[in-house]
DNA sequence: TCTTATCAGTTTGTCCGACAAAGCTAGATT
DNA sequence: AATCTAGCTTTGTCGGACAAACTGATAAGA
């Protein structure tokens, strides 16, 4: 057993990395800032003075990494990696653990919370108009189960922008793409299930332009519970994600 | 103008992205299951009949995405995204996003409130053992400021863990990953400051295994709050989390 | 017999050179 | 001036090549 390390240890990591985690540097480093041009591959190969093909791999980890992208006319530039991409990804890392519908729903609930109450603080008239709007468009599919899901998706998106904390707004992203989908199964299959949805926000609404917090907790936990109820009439929260979706709309995912 | 679309939109996808897109599809389906093997480069190329380079962009993008990796002997095989690595990833948006410590408290506030009520109602006697374990480490490092911030960390992933809840723990991570890096600075920097945190955590576990979810929520609350004003000595709130750390510790981040 | 050394075959990481298709540019044309 | 066209650039893809690392099996040594 050595006792005194003579040398270090040796950097192995493949070019392609290197060249992936060079660009990231500068890029979180702020010296190549969202929106400008990374180059052509041919001047990062004489750059860095390694092969198109590698380079072109390290360009693949970053793109999928969501660093950077390709513009119109696919040229590279650095960008502010989406969260909807992002959330996407975790989505599909949470369906293959095998979560259950009670996780989720445990969770939503909390950040849905978290989410109405920072609403109630701090939304702009402009949130304010934005899920107005929403709400109106809404009230006008209350039949339609397919387009009040999504806007009823639309609607707490919003609500979380409204509450002008990124950080929540992107915590709750994962777990929304996972829990909303179902919502179309359930406003279907519940008598006045979408006339509920929108009285929900609109309570929801009106809390906010008041700015009554206990309104808005309540009318939330109202709104959940509302979905657990319905869910529970069609599947097993304690089933996963995964398998329930297969069973129900997971085929239509595209 | 058109009015009868004859054609149905080509797929322009290239063909990497089809590599990656085929392999995803198998993956998420089931049909290749976490840690069974996807073969070599070589059976890849002969199996979707493009060249090995194209493959290889495939594969990256698929790396980075955590859906596959390659073992010890370099291998492909399927495997469970990790949390921590997509957490990683969402902690760097976060950052470009030049998300402010405030929403990261409140936040993290809400997060790790939900965390204990989970870990007080559904603990395991494993759980608990384990917290014990990190409040025994830590207790004896209550002076090093830098060992102390790891255990702080890993503390709250245990407790997020004994709320068996995946979701919640998914959620949590990115917020924390840029929170408690601060830990370090702070308990350096404030008297006292390893003793609150170690007495914090004795109060934490202590509900835990009382089974009283009000002196957990309470304790979580101050251990936080305690946080926030050792943050406020040190900087602002109100600043975003990539200029702190410009300024504080993030060269270190290796 | 058990261990060690050797050696051929795979597999990955990297490189080179090439070409078609799509975009861009700037000069030519109307 | 607006448009068109031809040439250049850039990306996506391909084929082939080679060194290094790893595998597995066989031969040599204790």
């Amino acid at each position: 057993m050595p006792t005194t390390p003579l040398f270090r240890r040796i950097d192995v990591a493949p070019a392609y990395q290197k060249v992936a985690d060079a660009i990231e540097r500068e890029i979180i480093n702020g010296r190549i800032k969202p929106g400008e041009p990374i180059g052509t591959e041919q001047q990062l190969v004489a750059q860095f003075g390694v092969n198109r093909s590698t380079v072109r791999e390290g360009i693949r980890v970053l793109e999928e990494g969501g660093l950077i992208r390709r513009d119109s006319s696919r040229r590279l530039q650095a960008c502010l990696p989406r969260y909807n991409k992002l959330a996407t990804r975790l989505s599909r890392a949470l369906i293959l653990h095998e979560v259950t519908f009670r996780e989720l729903f445990e969770t939503s609930m909390t950040l849905e919370v978290a989410s109405v109450e920072g609403a109630v603080e701090r939304a702009t008239e402009e949130n304010i108009a934005e899920l107005a709007g929403n709400l109106e468009r809404s009230a006008a599919v209350v039949g339609n189960p397919a387009a009040l899901a999504e806007l009823d998706a639309e609607f707490h998106v919003l609500m979380a922008k409204a509450s002008q904390n990124r950080v929540l707004q992107l915590a709750r992203e994962p777990a929304a793409q996972l829990f909303f989908p179902t919502t179309e199964m359930i406003v279907g299959g519940v008598p006045e299930g979408g006339a509920r949805l929108v009285e929900a926000h609109h309570h929801l609404l009106d809390a906010i332009k008041r700015r009554d917090k206990e309104a808005g907790v309540l009318w939330t936990r109202r709104h959940l519970q509302d979905w657990r109820r319905g869910f529970e009439k069609i599947a097993s929260l304690d089933r996963s994600v995964e398998h329930t979706y297969m069973e129900h709309a997971y085929a239509a995912r595209q």
